[in-house]
DNA sequence: TTGAAAGCGCTAACAT
DNA sequence: ATGTTAGCGCTTTCAA
C-alpha cells in the first residue's frame, strides 16, 4: 500500500544506473541528451515525484518553516499566516502552524517539536503565558533561524517585525480625547507581552500630551489574553463600577475587543454610554453592536515580511550578525457616528 | 550551524557501538541495565532527540497528517482545526495546515505536495472550485488513507464526517416559517458542493412540509463562497432586489452568513425588515446588527472525530474496506428579540 | 551482551 | 558519458 517509485526502480526499468538517474532527472551536464529525454520521459510518464525525506536527510534541511501563535482563530494570526504562506509558497516551503494556545507548556513543547530538525527555521508570535525564554534561547543559541513577530522579546537578538502598536494606540487614544472623551479606560493583554507594553506606553503618552492624568484604577489586565471570556467580563465589570465610570474603554488587543463588546453589551445591554475602541483585524467590524472603533493592523504585510527575513536567515551563507526591527504602520477605522476624525 | 548531536556522536563518546547505543535508547532487550543506564544518562544529560527525518526515511511514515480546507481565516475552520488538533498531539502526530483559498489549481498542488510522503494521511474539506476530483482519486487509489469532513465528495469510499446539514437547513428554515415567515429566500455557496446541496434540500424539505412553494428567484449561488463580497454583494442585491422581496434570507455557510449581513447593511442601513438566518460558527454572533439567528456546527467535535477515523485507518495493519459516515447535529441559536423557538 | 553491516532514497565525489 | 561507492541518521538482521 502506497508503495511510491523510486530512482532505484527506475534504473533497473530502463537499465540504468542509479546515479546516470539520479543525474539525468536534476539535468546533470554529464549526461547526454539521448539519455536525459529517456529518463526524464520515463519518469514524467509514471508520475515520479522524490522523495522528501530522503532529500531532507541528505540536505538537513527540510523546506520547511514553523509558525507558532497563540491560536489561528484570531482575525490578525490568520491574516498574518496567510501573509506568511504567501511568500513560503513561492520560495519552495512548506509551513508548519502550531498553536500555543497562550500555554508556556505548549509553546514549550511545539518550539522543541518543530526546531528538533522538522523546519528549517522559526516564525513565533510569544505565548501570554511565557515569561521564562529558555527553550527560544536553546534553539536560538544552537543556530536556528528564528523570526519573531507582534509578540516579541528583548532578550534575543533577531529580526523582529511588529505593528507601530505605539503609535496605533496613540491615535486612536488621541481620536477619543480629540472627540471630547477624557475618562479613557484599558483593558490590556498580559502585562509582560511587547504588545501589551508598547500599545500602554502609546495610550500613556497621548494621555500626557492631552494633559489628562494616569489613572491607575482606569487600567485592567487579561492574563490569558481574552481566552479565557470570564475573565475579560470580569476586568470590564472591574472598569463599568469603579467608583468613576470610564466614558470610553481602549481595549489594546484583537481577542480582547470582541470579548469587551460582550461584556459591555451584557452589562448595558440598552445604554451605549461607554465608547469602545481597540486593536482589532475583525472583517466584519461594521456589523457590532456596539461598535468597535478600531486599530488595525498590516497582519498581511507582517506575515510577509517576517517570512521573507526567514527564508534570508535560512538561506543566509554566512552567519548574519546584523537584524532589522521592522514596524509596519496600523490603520485606524472609525466605526461610529459620534467620532470624527 | 545547528548541528544535533546524533547517535554516532554518543557511540564515539561513550566507547559504545551504534547499534548498541541505539538499542539501549529504545530499551532494547538485549541490553545490559548498565549500559542502558550509560546510554540513557549520557543522552538525557546532552539532550538527545533521534532525528525525525532519519526515522521517517526508515519507517516509510512520517507521523504527521495534513489537513487540507479552504481557509483558516473562517471561524468553522479554525475550530475544526483545533479539534484536530487536539487528537493529533495525543497520538503523537504533527498537523500540517494548507489552504486552498477555494481554488482548485491551489488545491491539487497541496494534495500532492502533501501526499507525496509528507504526509501519512490526509484530511479534507473540498475547495468550492473543485469539481474534478482525479487528484484525489489518484492519491486514493495510490493507498493513501483520507478522511474528508464537512464538504465531501461521493466519488470516493472512505471515512466522512459532516454536520446534519440538512436537518440544520430544515430546523432554521422551519423556525422562520413558524415565526410568520414565508418569503424565505436561500443564499448558497457553490452549488455543486455537499454542503451546499444538502442544506439547500433542508430548506425544500422545510418549506415544502408548510406547504410553501419553493420559488427559484429566491435562489442565489456564491460560486466563490463569500470570499469575494463583490459577489456576495451582487447575490444580495438580486434578492432584495427583485420583484417580490423576500422577508428572510436563509443562508447556508459560515463565511457567507457575515457577508449577507455585509451587504444587507449597504443596502437597507435603517429598516431591519429582512431577518438573516444561516450557518454561523462566529462566537460573536450575539454582537451582530443586524442579528443573525444561526446554525452552529460542532466543529471542534468534527475536527476531533475524523482526525481519530484517519488515525485509525493510517494505523490499521490490514486494509480497511468498512468505511464510516458520521454525521453530527447542529444547534441553532437565535439572536432575535422578534423570533421564538 | 555487543558489534558489523545492510538498507531506507537520494546525491555527489570518485572511478572508468 | 556512465557506473561505483560512500554517506546523511537510524533500525535491524546477522555474526560473534
Amino acid at each position: 500500500m502506497f508503495k511510491p517509485t523510486t530512482i532505484k526502480d527506475i534504473a533497473k526499468e530502463l537499465g540504468f544506473s542509479i546515479s546516470t538517474v539520479s543525474r539525468a532527472l536534476r539535468d546533470g551536464y554529464e549526461i547526454s541528451e539521448e539519455t536525459k529525454k529517456i529518463v526524464m520521459d520515463y519518469a514524467q510518464k509514471i508520475n515520479y515525484k522524490p522523495n522528501p525525506i530522503a532529500l531532507s536527510l541528505k540536505e538537513r534541511r527540510t523546506y520547511s518553516i514553523g509558525v507558532i501563535v497563540c491560536e489561528v482563530a484570531n482575525n490578525f494570526f490568520s491574516q498574518a499566516i496567510n501573509g506568511v504562506e504567501s511568500i513560503a509558497y513561492d520560495k519552495g516551503y512548506h509551513v508548519i502552524i502550531s498553536q500555543s494556545h497562550d500555554s508556556f507548556e505548549r509553546e514549550v513543547i511545539n518550539v522543541k517539536h518543530l526546531a528538533n530538525r522538522s523546519v528549517d527555521g522559526l516564525l513565533i508570535s510569544m505565548a501570554a503565558e511565557t515569561t521564562d525564554y529558555a527553550h527560544i534561547l536553546e534553539m536560538h543559541n544552537k543556530g536556528l533561524p528564528i523570526v519573531f513577530f507582534d509578540r516579541v522579546i528583548d532578550e534575543i537578538n533577531t529580526h523582529k517585525v511588529t505593528a507601530n502598536n505605539f503609535q496605533g494606540s496613540f491615535d486612536v487614544t488621541e481620536l477619543l480625547i480629540k472627540n471630547g472623551v477624557k475618562k479613557i479606560a484599558h483593558l490590556g493583554n498580559a502585562p509582560h507581552l511587547s504588545i501589551t507594553k508598547e500599545r500602554m506606553s502609546g495610550y500613556k503618552a497621548a494621555l500626557e500630551k492631552h494633559g489628562i492624568a494616569f489613572n491607575e484604577e482606569y487600567v485592567q489586565y487579561c492574563h490569558h489574553g481574552g481566552r479565557k471570556y470570564d475573565e475579560v467580563e470580569e476586568a470590564v465589570k472591574q472598569l463599568v463600577t469603579g467608583r468613576d465610570k470610564p466614558e470610553a474603554i481602549f481595549v489594546s488587543s484583537d481577542r480582547l475587543s470582541v470579548g469587551c463588546l460582550s461584556a459591555i453589551k451584557k452589562f448595558n445591554p440598552l445604554s451605549k454610554d461607554i465608547l469602545i475602541a481597540g486593536f482589532s483585524n475583525s472583517d466584519v467590524v461594521e456589523l457590532f453592536d456596539p461598535s468597535l472603533t478600531c486599530v488595525r493592523q498590516p497582519a498581511f504585510e507582517m506575515g510577509r515580511l517576517a517570512t521573507d527575513l526567514l527564508i534570508q536567515l535560512i538561506e543566509s551563507k554566512y552567519p548574519v550578525t546584523e537584524f532589522q526591527s521592522k514596524t509596519l504602520n496600523t490603520k485606524l477605522y472609525l466605526n461610529n457616528k459620534t467620532l470624527s476624525m
